[in-house]
DNA sequence: TTGTAAGCGTTATCAT
DNA sequence: ATGATAACGCTTACAA
């Protein structure tokens, strides 16, 4: 391997001299400029980062830890990441944890180990022992789609709540007044509750009874959980007209159960998605669904890492606007029908 | 930041102790060692692996280069590679490239300068400047769904000529004779061609013309791309009954715009994807499809990866099988109808 | 403008 | 069994 050595000797020059041009700073006539230059170009010189990283208590590298969501939900984050990291010279080492707690704090001792500048932590419960070692640990950290009300680590994030309820507002709007649920693990503070507390709002305020048996709860997200949802949730109240699913893969996992079960997408039944993945417009018909603009979230979050990790220390919470995208899974109720 | 000179002052011996009890090297006794873990895990000390690395010039990372491919597909490979190397405690950098040949070249060189233990460069085409460079920095690299006749750099492929030979043929074993193609772009080497080429060579075998009218050619393998490709072909080509898409993503902008013009799939025309990634389970009808198996592929190109990195040189090339999904997108074709 | 030398936090080679 | 100490390849005072 070329080091800085070498080039120095070939330059004839000092190795203090070859760091000053290399890294641009001042204090050399511009004919030694050219000499280095010169010999590092001949030698093919590469920094060391490793090396430089030791001095600089910088490594220019983030990392990021996924659960095991949706991968159009997990590309996307990715996606809005890399491109301010690349803009701003970052690297970004992904871990995927399965939401297993090991996984997990393997994940976050290895960031730490290798001196990650900062972390990303997504959509994934926190826990105490993750908050307690982010903690210990003492470096920029942000939430992303998920948030833990016993720190002050900054957040980016939609508001699941409202989101859930305009989603089911926009499903009243059309008329429809039996909606069922398929909903998240009731367990999930993050993408769990509020949506479903979001749900039972929205009722609430337009008058409508919050029935339990209108809800459905999920473990995961998934296209089969929406589907077995769906079936489930039908055949037992056949006088549901609407259904908000709390994801794009629960929602055609529903579409496809309808399918089968001789259902009319959306003549017979409405079906509201959320997310606005790719798959919302492959599904058929194409997903009515709640946007949450995934990339932006993932590059918001970076920045305010990036912003964090440059020192400005004040901690922003970011809630980005949801809104909902019409396509052709929802239709007007008509009254006269039922 | 607690330093292991610290944990020697504690445990009172010295930094050469405290190294090798941390690292289960031989050369204490018992009494120390216990000394030494007790003073660590007081103090709350984790290694440094940036001055590790300066040492043992390994990082055990790995880099991953992606073009701008599927979401899915991106996911299923991240997701092999993750799985293996989670086990054998590596880390990964991601880089996305979206085929440009300036990040692509910017992400190697940030690979090379954080002195990663090796490198997966995938699906995307191999250029003279990339193999330079690749072959200058001369660390382990495999190709993950691409390679390059001019090296002898191991990959992991799919046979793709074969795997679009194998698709077409499986219409042709469901009667359908007029067969059309939205096939990626003619200058790819890589899924561009081979696939053109099985198409028409399992349309050779067969006896059965090789028509360039039943040719549409894509850009980026897109949803998008796949539909209005369709399109033209379809009004051009009425006497089409069955197209093979060499996406799942153009197969499901097919399907799309099938319902929109009114043509019933398979009912008239049959549509075969390539991929088998989720996609093609959220289409409706259901996909049927040539599947690759991708996280397979992400996880056998970490295994020979890993294989080179720890020092055996056999450089393999490992083609992976690929297989026919059947769904509910293909029918056979009723002669007595045409 | 330039060079010497002291680190950075480890591992590894020597003595002891 | 243990401890000095020399690397590793760089950046950065401090001198000159």
């Amino acid at each position: 391997m070329i080091t800085i050595r070498e080039v120095a000797e070939r330059a004839q020059t000092s190795i203090a001299t070859v760091s000053r041009v290399l890294n641009n700073l001042d204090g050399y006539s511009e004919q030694t400029k050219v000499k280095v230059l010169k010999a590092a170009e001949e030698l093919g010189y590469e920094s060391n980062a490793i090396a430089r990283s030791m001095i600089i208590k910088k490594t220019n590298t983030i990392g990021v830890v996924f659960p095991n969501i949706s991968s159009m939900i997990t590309y996307e984050f990715l996606n809005g990441i890399e491109d301010v990291t690349y803009k701003n010279d970052f690297s970004v080492i992904v871990s995927y944890t399965y939401s297993q707690p090991e996984r997990m704090m393997k994940a976050l001792r290895t960031l730490y180990e290798k001196r990650v500048d900062g972390i990303i932590f997504t959509s994934d419960e926190v826990t105490d022992d993750y908050l307690n070692y982010l903690e210990k640990i003492d470096i920029p950290v942000v939430f992303l789609s998920t948030k833990s009300e016993k720190s002050t680590i900054p957040y980016v994030k939609v508001n699941d709540f409202a989101a859930a309820f305009d989603a089911v507002d926009y499903l009243i709007k059309n008329e429809h007044t039996n909606i069922g649920l398929i909903a998240g693990n009731p367990d999930d503070t993050i993408a769990g509750i509020p949506r479903i507390e979001g749900y039972k709002a929205a009722l609430k305020k337009a008058g409508l009874p919050v029935r339990e048996e209108f809800i459905r709860y999920g473990y995961d997200f998934s296209f089969n959980d929406g589907k077995s949802r769906f079936e489930d949730l039908i055949n037992e109240n056949p006088d549901i007209t609407a259904v908000f699913a709390v994801s794009d893969e629960m929602a055609s996992g529903a579409i496809t159960a309808a399918h089968q079960m001789g259902i009319d997408i959306p003549g017979q039944i409405s079906i509201m998605g959320y997310d606005n993945t790719m798959i919302s417009e492959v599904a058929y018909p194409a997903l009515t669904t709640l946007a949450q603009p995934l990339r932006k979230m993932g590059s918001e979050a970076v920045k305010l890492l990036i912003k964090m990790i440059k020192g400005d220390q004040f901690k922003e919470e970011v809630v980005l606007d949801h809104s909902v995208i019409e396509r052709q899974s929802v239709k007007k109720r008509n009254k006269s029908e039922s």
